[in-house]
DNA sequence: TAGAACTTGAATAATCAAGTTCTATACTATTATC
C-alpha cells in the first residue's frame, strides 16, 4: 500500500540530472524534505527562490502524477511551457482549461485519468466540474500543489469562492494526496486561513525571510488629487530617466492606480513627457494585456501604469522602481507589488503617494456585510447536508459560502436562524479584519518609524533594528521613535487576551509609546501602552488558550 | 463604506448647486460577429 520512499537524496540526483542544479537553495531542501516525509507543507520563499521547484522535484519522485493548481491560465500555460523544455521524455505535464478545446480537452483529461501524466495544471473551478474531478479521482495524485496559495485567503471568501472548497475536493480524492502550498507572501494571518481553508494536516509551515535589503520604500504625502498626480508625472520621469541613463543597471518600473480609467490617463500624462508607456487593466482585451506585458518585459517601455490585475506570473528580475499612485487595500497587497522591484537585487525604489481620501475608494471595494435576511433565505433554502450546485451567480456563491462557513461554527442541527446569526456575525468579523487591514495600511503611511520595520512586523518578521534605507530612516525620524527593547512590555509574537477584542498576537510597537496587536476576530488593533498597562488590557495567553 | 467625475436643471449665455453614476482582482460557458 505505501508508496516507495524517495529519499532527499533521489531529489538532489534529479535535481541534477533534470534541472541541472547542482544544489537546492535555503527553504527548498526543508520543504522537499518534509513532503517527503509526508507531511502537508505551506512554503512562504520569497519570489526568485525557486518555488516551482518545490513541488516539481517531489512531483518527479513520488510515484503518482502531480496536480497543481494555479490562478491563471497564463501561469498554468507557462509551467507547462518550463517543464516540456527540460527535454525529459519522463516529464509530461498538461493543462487542462476554458481555453483548450473540445479535442485537447479530452485528449489531457484521458491522459489524465490513465495516469499518463506527470504533471496536470488548473484552475480551482476546475474542479467543480464532475467530469475533470472524476479524471483527477481515476489518475490517483500523490501530490497537490497549490501555487500563489495565498489566493485562498485573499480571493476565496468572495471573488473566487472556488478557492474555498479546494480542501474538500482534495479530502475527495482517495488515498488522499499529500498537499503542498507554496506562495511569496502570506502575513500570519493568511498563512492560519490558508492552511485551515486547503484542510493542510500535520501541516509544516516554513515562512523564509521576507526582508529585501536593495529595496528602499518611501512615502510622499499629497493634498490635492492633481498635486499628487503632478508629483507622480515628475517622480517616475526622473526614475526612469535615471534607469536608463546607464549609471546602474537598467530596468524599468510600474505605476500601480487603483482604476481602470486613471490606467489610461496617467499613462497618457506620462507620455506627455516624453516616456514610453503602456496601461494594464483586467478590462482590456487578452491580446491587449498580452501585448503590454510583453512589451514591459521585453524593456520596450519605459513604465507600465496599471490596477492590481498586473503582476502574478510576471517574472522581470531588472524592475527598478514601483510607484504607488494610489494607496492599496493592504499591506499584504502593497508587500506583494512592491515585492516585484529589484530582483536581481540591485537598488530599487518604492514610493507611494499617499491622501488619506483615497482610502475611500478601498472602504468602497471591501465587501459589505449582507443583510440578515438574504442570508436566512439561502440557509432555509440549503439544508445541511446537501450539496449546492456549482455555477452560482457570484452575490448566491458568496451567500452559499458564508453559511456553510456558519454551520462549522454552529452545533449540528442548529435552526437556519441560529446559522443565518452565526453567518451574520461572521460576516461582521471579515469586514473589521479588512478594515484593519485598510487602517494598517494608513499606519504604514503615516508612521514615522522605521517602513521596513513596519511591514515586516506586519508580516510577522522581527527586525533588529531600523533598516537605514527607507525616508524615516534617512530623515532621521525612525532612530528618533524607534521602540527600546526595555520599553516593551510584551514579546513580539506572544498570545495575548483582551477583555473586549479577545484573543490577539503581539505584532510589534510602535512609535508614541503604542502596541499592535492581531486579534482573531477583529483584526489589527494599535492600542495605547499607557492606557493598557494602566488599565491591565492586555494578558499573557496561555497555549492552552492560544489554540 | 468615500470621493470624484459627470449630468441635470435653473437661470440666462457661462455658472453653480444638486443629483447621479461609477469605482478591482479571474475563471467558465455561451453567444454574437468577422
Amino acid at each position: 500500500m505505501s508508496q516507495p520512499v524517495a529519499t532527499l537524496r533521489d531529489v538532489r540526483r534529479t535535481a541534477r540530472d533534470v534541472f541541472g542544479w547542482d544544489h537546492l537553495r535555503p527553504g527548498q531542501a526543508e520543504a522537499i524534505r518534509a513532503v517527503l516525509d509526508g507531511h502537508d507543507v505551506l512554503l512562504v520563499l520569497p519570489t526568485g527562490a525557486g518555488k516551482s521547484a518545490v513541488y516539481q522535484l517531489p512531483g518527479i519522485e513520488l510515484e503518482g502524477p502531480t496536480v497543481v493548481v494555479s490562478p491563471l491560465i497564463a501561469l498554468q500555460q507557462d509551467q507547462v511551457r518550463s517543464l516540456l523544455e527540460l527535454g525529459d521524455e519522463d516529464v509530461s505535464a498538461r493543462a487542462i482549461s476554458s481555453v483548450a478545446g473540445e479535442r485537447e480537452r479530452r485528449e489531457a483529461l484521458d491522459a489524465a485519468a490513465r495516469g499518463e501524466l506527470e504533471f496536470l495544471f488548473l484552475a480551482p473551478e476546475q474542479l467543480a466540474n464532475d467530469e475533470v474531478l472524476d479524471a483527477v479521482r481515476a489518475a490517483r495524485p500523490s501530490l497537490v500543489a497549490v501555487d500563489e496559495a495565498h489566493c485562498v485567503s485573499v480571493w476565496g471568501h468572495d471573488f473566487r469562492p472556488e478557492y474555498l472548497r479546494l480542501g474538500e475536493r482534495i479530502d475527495s480524492l482517495d488515498p488522499r494526496p499529500r498537499v503542498i502550498a507554496l506562495t511569496a507572501t502570506a502575513s500570519p494571518p493568511v498563512r492560519d486561513d490558508v492552511v485551515r481553508r486547503l484542510h493542510l494536516r500535520d501541516a509544516t509551515v516554513l515562512v523564509r525571510g521576507f526582508g529585501r535589503s536593495n529595496l528602499a520604500l518611501q512615502v510622499r504625502r499629497a493634498v490635492g488629487g492633481a498635486d499628487k498626480d503632478r508629483a507622480v508625472v515628475e517622480h517616475v520621469e526622473a526614475e526612469a530617466r535615471r534607469a536608463a541613463d546607464g549609471s546602474g543597471p537598467g530596468g524599468n518600473g510600474i505605476v500601480y492606480v487603483a482604476t481602470r480609467r486613471r490606467t489610461t490617463e496617467l499613462a497618457e500624462a506620462l507620455a506627455a513627457q516624453g516616456l514610453s508607456t503602456a496601461a494594464y487593466h483586467g478590462g482590456m482585451r487578452r491580446a491587449e494585456r498580452d501585448e503590454a506585458q510583453r512589451r514591459f518585459t521585453d524593456g520596450e517601455v519605459d513604465v507600465v501604469v496599471a490596477t492590481s490585475a498586473f503582476g502574478m506570473g510576471i517574472d522581470k528580475p531588472d524592475v527598478r522602481f514601483v510607484v504607488h499612485a494610489d494607496v492599496p487595500d493592504s499591506p499584504d497587497s502593497y508587500y506583494q507589488e512592491v515585492g516585484r522591484a529589484g530582483r536581481d537585487g540591485h537598488d530599487a525604489t518604492a514610493v507611494l503617494f499617499y491622501r488619506p481620501e483615497d482610502l475611500g475608494l478601498r472602504r468602497f471595494f471591501a465587501t459589505g456585510v449582507p443583510s440578515r435576511d438574504d442570508v436566512l433565505e439561502v440557509a432555509r433554502a440549503l439544508p445541511r447536508g446537501r450539496r449546492a450546485p456549482s455555477g452560482l451567480p457570484r452575490r448566491l456563491a458568496r451567500l452559499r459560502s458564508l453559511v456553510e462557513d456558519a454551520r462549522a461554527l454552529t452545533r449540528e442541527g442548529a435552526r437556519p436562524t441560529t446559522v443565518a446569526d452565526a453567518a451574520v456575525e461572521l460576516a461582521e468579523e471579515r469586514r473589521r479584519v479588512d478594515e484593519s487591514r485598510l487602517e494598517m495600511m494608513r499606519g504604514y503611511a503615516e508612521t514615522e518609524q522605521c517602513r521596513t520595520q513596519y511591514l515586516l512586523a506586519y508580516l510577522g518578521e522581527e527586525l533588529d533594528g531600523p533598516c537605514g534605507r527607507c525616508d524615516t530612516c534617512r530623515s532621521g525620524s525612525a532612530a528618533e521613535h524607534d521602540v527600546a527593547e526595555a520599553d516593551r512590555p510584551f514579546d513580539v509574537g506572544a498570545a495575548v487576551q483582551h477583555p473586549e477584542f479577545g484573543h490577539g498576537t503581539v505584532m510589534g510597537y510602535e512609535a508614541d509609546d503604542r502596541v499592535t496587536v492581531l486579534f482573531d476576530a477583529h483584526g489589527y488593533r494599535t492600542l495605547e501602552l499607557a492606557t493598557v498597562l494602566d488599565h491591565g488590557l492586555l494578558e499573557e495567553a496561555g497555549e492552552e488558550e492560544a489554540g
